[in-house]
DNA sequence: CTCCAATAGTCTAAAATGGATACTAGGTTT
DNA sequence: AAACCTAGTATCCATTTTAGACTATTGGAG
């Protein structure tokens, strides 16, 4: 599938996503792992999109990151560092000097994910006051 | 912050999403609750985004929703439709009929949702494939 | 010389989250 | 009368995430 939604009306984005999906569907029969599943179950582990974000700026040692992300802990940041580097997005440079210095930078395919990103960011960011408006007229009405 | 990121060079997606990033760090002095984390928290819940597809195409019912997506419990469904509904992005309608029957369609803000969306799977129905290379190639180097 | 700090993690136990299964209500089918 | 349909709850157990202590190594403070 190539981008078809470059005019980016509603009606494109509707029609190429439900089109691909069925597709997908069809050629592999409702099999549950999905390989946009399989990205993007990544995306959204929390903390993935952050330390991409991170990284976007310049590259960074892995306390940091840490630092720019307080609330995570070490051992989360190793595992989400570990998942990325894995995929392909982040590379993962030893300095052996002591105390040990570890460098990690986006590859180009990290980088390339900024672009998509942007538009997420760019789109919960403009719909953020909707969204929290949303949720008080909810848990005012069934709360 | 607005769209400026239409181009799409990756210099520009970079700059925008650093400076964002970076303006709302320092409005917010490092505060942990940041309001696009807290929407794209819930893109990243494993099951949002396939509902939100689902939904894409026409309205469901509740167990239409479930024969779509045959792998979500029950109770992670109707968890995942009430975080929607809270947030605005999907309308439930009940019809009192018996047995009852309850119809879930994307309002215009989670439609609004399929354009970045559709960005997203783009991406990482075009990157799949070397997604999945770089970690063959990983659990060789360390496996 | 000893104590402390910093580095990049790992390990373990507790807390939070998610999933499987059984259950609800009321009417329809067998 | 028994079983089944709908759209969910309730309960318990498994997995995931977190907090916090722990590792090795070396430079600097006292």
């Amino acid at each position: 599938m190539t981008r078809l939604c470059t005019d980016n009306s509603i009606e494109m984005c509707r029609d190429e996503i439900v089109a691909g999906y069925r597709q997908w569907r069809e050629r592999t029969g409702n099999n549950p792992h999905c390989p946009v599943r399989d990205v993007l179950d990544r995306m959204g582990d929390k903390w993935t999109t952050l330390i991409v974000i991170t990284l976007a700026e310049r590259p960074h040692r892995f306390s940091e990151i840490h630092r720019a992300v307080p609330d995570i802990s070490r051992r989360m940041l190793t595992q989400t560092l570990r998942h990325l580097e894995r995929d392909g997005m982040v590379l993962r440079q030893v300095f052996p000097t002591m105390p040990p210095s570890v460098e990690y930078r986006l590859t180009h395919l990290g980088e390339s994910l900024l672009r998509p990103l942007a538009e997420l960011i760019a789109w919960a960011d403009g719909n953020h006051e909707r969204i929290m408006a949303a949720r008080v007229a909810y848990d005012a009405g069934s709360g």
